[in-house]
RNA sequence: GGGACUGUAGUUCAAUUGGUUAGAGCACCGCCCUGUCACGGCGGAAGUUGCGGGUUCGAGCCCCGUCAGUCCCGCCA
């Protein structure tokens, strides 16, 4: 006799007689027939107790919902004029000759567990009742999906190309760049504290000094930031490193990796090549390095239209370096109102956190002629009026939304109407997969809280070889990988000459002797002979939330922290003992809030 | 560090302008029904409206504070 998962049972087993285990998911009673709907992680099987078996009847009729038990029957045709498609339990039956019971659910189930109910539930009491949550059926299969991505991965990077991977250190050093640590302190080593990994970036590419020249991990790392819907304080990379090969057939190996593993858990065949777009280019036509190409409404660039432009906003943006782009939506003249676009309006307070000041449009009759608002109505000059128009290709019906200032503000602006709109406007086909990458980025961008450049993507980047004669403008030999307008992955190739390295330390500000403070090991390591490498590292929760349907990363992690980086259900983090500190020779300075002041006394 | 939203029965939600004893679905408990599947019927229990204070004749609703959760800005090489 074969034990089956609840979902496995088909009817080419009937007759035969099987064992089942889960959880009762509803009992129902109809007159003297008792129904369970038994449940485990694959599926729903119904279960009918045998009224000829006395004791299976009265053991089902002892039950109540969600009582762990064992099924032995037999597999059963259900009636056709009981069968209905639409629901769970399918087309065969168990019939039931003992039903025992395993195990009780001592108290009331704090949310409904049912796999039928489609309610939300709230989701502080998800978290902190996880075990039950995760019984659920989203969330048992977001989980198994999740697994099965990292199956595709190991199968693909260790059985077609040649991986192995390798665990790197969970305790290890702080490198104060980038991201704040979290840190651990030593006990052996008192005042000393190691740091828990952003990410292995260093130790992989120590592995490619040792040879191990196709390295890769599902990496566990941490991050001691504020957290967002996409963002955990610890999270999951797929971590790769790979030596002698170049920017391209690095590429080219993720393409076939990307594509593996979606035909692998959704049977997609993706077509090949991705396709790509140079930073430069994505800032110009989207505003921003990781754009949603699945829908068009592309911003326009009309500085070199409207710097002797009458209307101040204008001509002052681009005189003090800006920039005026124009995000033009088909048809906006009937969909976008005037009062989302003016002050108070949603998409005017979508581009005031953007950091817009204001939120200048046009729109476009059905006779052609250009209808605008206030000031710039009376600053355009008719030539300037056609400029815009062809520039934009405008039609009849049009809305032109403007962006004026510094050229960052202005994309990030219309970069975030732009997502709005195409949202709002229905241009996005849920079921596309759009994937690209985005390639040659700038080495550095300027910190104008320091007051100095920094790496972009970290100081191991390396340059492009035609940009050698002036880094600081130089573009690296970085790539990301855009999927549906998320990051989901990024690398690059990472500089094997020590001149060059020195170069990008100076470029950066940093003196030889802070490099040497700071990654000396990894310095000298290159000192013996580095391999010219590369590598990416994918956000495996962003990516299999992608794959879920899901709009928060917590939906595919098992046990997440909420946005105050709490873990509800075990309450960390928690107090210690004072008895630990010692040992560790760390002091607490930390004092608990004033309580609230005591309410006025009534009079 | 900042902005916004939310918190009512186990749960999901209602509750008109501040006005009677805070209601309903599901879940739970009891009884009835021999093929149901969101079964059905009858009945029952279930509430310090997150917490503290204030205003008011009267507060779930208004005000202040606080706690928790969510979304966003900053931050996240």
């Amino acid at each position: 006799m074969r034990t089956y998962y609840c979902g496995q049972l088909r009817s080419n087993q009937v007759g035969e007689t099987v064992t089942l285990y889960g959880w009762v998911d509803r009992r129902r009673d109809h007159g003297g027939v008792i129904f369970l709907d038994l449940r485990d992680r694959s599926g729903i099987a119904q279960i009918v107790a045998n009224p000829d078996q006395p004791t299976a009847y009265a053991q089902a009729d002892a039950l109540r919902n969600e009582y762990v038990v064992r099924v032995v029957g037999q597999v059963r045709q259900r009636p056709a004029e009981s069968l209905n498609p639409n629901l769970p339990t399918g087309e065969v039956e168990v019939y039931a000759d003992t039903i025992d019971l395993l195990n009780p659910v001592y108290k009331q189930l704090p949310f409904q567990v049912s796999s039928t109910e489609a309610e939300s539930v709230r989701e502080d009491l998800r978290l902190k009742y996880r075990y039950l949550d995760l019984r659920r059926s989203r969330m048992s299969s977001n989980l198994t999906l999740r697994h099965q991505v990292v199956q595709a991965i190991r199968r693909y990077l260790e059985d077609q190309e040649g991986f192995i991977e390798v665990e790197t250190p969970i305790l290890t050093r702080s490198t104060p760049e980038g991201a704040r640590d979290y840190l651990v302190p030593s006990r052996v080593n008192p005042g000393e504290w190691f740091a828990l990994p952003q990410s292995p970036q260093l130790f992989k590419q120590l592995l490619m000094v040792s040879g191990l020249d196709r390295y890769y991990q599902i990496a566990r790392c941490f991050r001691d930031e504020d957290l967002r819907a996409d963002r955990q304080p610890e999270f999951t990379q797929l971590d790769m490193e790979m030596s002698f090969l170049s920017q391209e057939e690095i590429l080219q190996l993720n393409e076939g990796l990307v594509c593996h593993i979606f035909k692998a858990v959704k049977g997609i065949d993706l077509p090949r090549p991705f396709p790509r777009l140079t930073y430069a280019e994505a800032m110009a036509r989207f505003g921003t390095d990781r754009p949603d190409t699945r829908f068009g409404l592309e911003l326009v660039d009309v500085s070199d239209l409207l710097q002797d432009s009458g209307f101040k906003v204008f001509s002052g943006a681009i005189a003090s370096g800006g920039c005026v782009k124009v995000l033009p939506i088909p048809n906006g003249n009937d969909q976008v109102s005037n009062v989302r676009i003016k002050p108070g309006g949603d998409l005017f307070q979508e581009a005031t956190i953007a950091g817009a000041k204001g939120l200048a449009y046009i729109r476009v009759r059905e006779n052609g002629e250009i209808d605008t608002i206030g000031a710039i109505k009376d600053n355009l000059s008719p030539d300037q009026k056609q400029a815009l128009l062809d520039r934009t290709q405008a039609q009849a019906g049009h809305l032109l939304l403007f962006g004026a200032g510094p050229t960052d503000i202005v994309n990030k602006t219309l970069d975030r109407l732009r997502q709005c709109l195409g949202q709002e406007l229905g241009l996005i086909d849920p079921n596309q997969i759009n994937l690209l990458w985005v390639t040659d980025f700038p080495m550095f961008e300027w910190n104008a809280d320091e007051k100095r450049l920094e790496a972009l993507h970290h100081p191991f980047t390396a340059p492009h070889p035609d940009d050698l004669a002036d880094l600081k403008t130089a573009r690296a030999q970085a790539y990301d990988l855009v999927l549906n307008g998320l990051e989901i992955g990024g690398g690059s190739l990472r500089i094997y000459q020590r001149s060059v390295q020195e170069q990008v330390f100076e470029t950066i500000g940093l003196s030889l002797e802070e490099a040497y403070s700071k990654f000396g090991f990894l310095l000298e390591a290159f000192e013996y002979g580095t391999p010219p490498h590369g590598g990416i590292a994918y956000g495996l929760d962003r990516l299999v939330m992608l794959l879920a349907g899901e709009d928060s990363i917590r939906d595919v992690i098992a046990f997440p922290k909420t946005q105050q980086a709490r873990c509800l259900l075990t309450d960390a983090p928690a107090q210690v003992e004072r008895k630990q500190l010692q040992e560790l020779q760390v002091a607490s300075t930390y004092k608990p809030k004033a309580a609230a002041p005591e309410a006025a006394t009534p009079v």
